[in-house]
DNA sequence: GCCCTACTCTGTACACTGTACAACGTGAAC
DNA sequence: GTTCACGTTGTACAGTGTACAGAGTAGGGC
């Protein structure tokens, strides 16, 4: 998704280099962060799906291929969004309290930052855009692994393994969103119309641990996945999980 | 991405209902399971992103809207293509072992669908399309953690979870490969063409501890991301998360 | 054996995407 | 004052899912 062209190029524009921007020609009618958040703007109120070049230039009264002088293309576009999300999510105080309460606010600024954003979910963090913002995120995250005794590498997979856990968890908790909104039917009404067929078809006796389970972990969280339950049981398990691998278990 | 229309037309095609099949009209030239092995076929070899109507169609010698025939739209042919995959994907078996050796075997199951059929990681499971190769799926996963002493509601919540991670990891090893082939890139071109550029645009001292925990990481593995050691890494801690659910911890 | 009609197959059409390219006007540097 | 780098813009291309309408086919009822 993300990841455009020539990396130099994508560093000058996420640090804003003085040095690459041009001294000719006529004044531009719009500045970079114009462009950025004009098009975050249009992300988080209408979906990554109805963002483009051309909707991004109707927010700002432009033709689309005005964009173009700003930003090389809509992966390099990309790229300056999320920085720019980066820079601005809640980076909550920790200092002083006990480890797992530490991580456990790295979890939830992570997850607020889905929530306000969920167009940052879909888009690839692999070879991150290394901007201020990402680079602060970073930082502030690793404040909240330091001291424990762990080594550096130990401290980057601990961090990885934490934040995989919260984006995937967002991950499934956006999709059921999405799908709510898409089929404009809740999971109960989904139920209602595909489970009497399913019975109609499928003989319970063939998979009795799935019909038995399912119906059990149905009937506990309204029909089916309940976010909010999968995200703290599954915290509950990383944070278990990343305390055995700290030299004294606490 | 799935989830298309009425919830009983699509179970209907999952298990190829017979009283859904017409009696009246001409004779079909294809079936639906050339249909969506045709698809599946694409999807495998040029990615998701090139997956349309019309290309399949093109692979079956045929026109696109003949297609639509067969299946209502391209959502149904993903819980077609998805609900397949699952039917096919190894099953180890893993009776009497150890249940460590249980879930071990779980996720490669599901890293080896990840990793032979990537376009599985990018679409949507929730309100998974319920055909014969889900509740296979789910029927012979559970199985692992049947017998130790969890509720059924525990044993749904620990498979979600072991699922959520394998899912996630394969989708950063998966997003890895796609950055590296469409950039023509590898990690460490990357990191040659961006490192100078970087190290010109920012102050190390700014940011002290991703400065050293990054240079510390990315020399460990190689560069960036190390999949495997991702894999590796969060599988042992998800098993240790899980053994402390379990009344006998072991 | 015949007809009706449910069915399959297909070409065309629409609104949408990212962005290459070329033409035109502007304004800073020499 | 001239030059030419640069900003702005309209047009164009190849692609998407699928609605719709027309044409041809064959099974069920008589």
């Amino acid at each position: 998704m993300t990841n455009g062209g020539d990396p130099a190029r994508t560093l000058a524009l996420l640090w804003r280099d003085e040095a690459a921007i041009p001294r000719r020609g006529p004044r531009r009618g719009l500045s970079l962060d114009q462009v950025v958040d004009a098009a975050i703007a249009v992300a988080d109120a209408e979906g990554l799906a109805v963002l483009s070049i051309r909707r991004v230039a109707q927010a700002l009264d432009t033709s689309p291929m005005t964009l173009y002088t700003h930003v090389p293309g809509k992966a390099e576009l990309l790229d300056l969004m999320i920085d720019s999300a980066y820079a601005r999510m809640p980076r909550t105080g920790t200092a002083g309290r006990p480890w797992r309460e530490k991580l456990t606010a790295v979890a939830a600024d992570n997850r607020t930052l889905f929530r306000d954003h969920p167009w940052t979910i879909a888009v690839s963090t692999q070879r991150p855009a290394l901007g201020p913002g990402a680079l602060g995120k970073y930082e502030h995250e690793l404040a909240a692994l330091d001291g424990l005794g762990l080594t550096d590498v130990q401290m980057d997979d601990c961090l990885t393994y934490l934040l995989l856990f919260v984006h995937a968890a967002a991950r499934t908790e956006h999709e059921a969103r999405v799908v709510r909104e898409a089929t404009a039917m809740t999971d109960e009404q989904w139920w209602a119309a595909a489970g009497p067929v399913l019975g109609r078809l499928v003989d319970p006796d063939a998979f009795p641990l799935a019909s038995r389970v399912g119906a059990a972990a149905g009937e506990a969280h309204g029909s089916a996945y309940e976010p909010e339950h999968v995200y703290e049981f599954g915290l509950g398990r990383v944070l278990d999980g990343v305390a055995l691998v700290l030299p004294r278990h606490t």
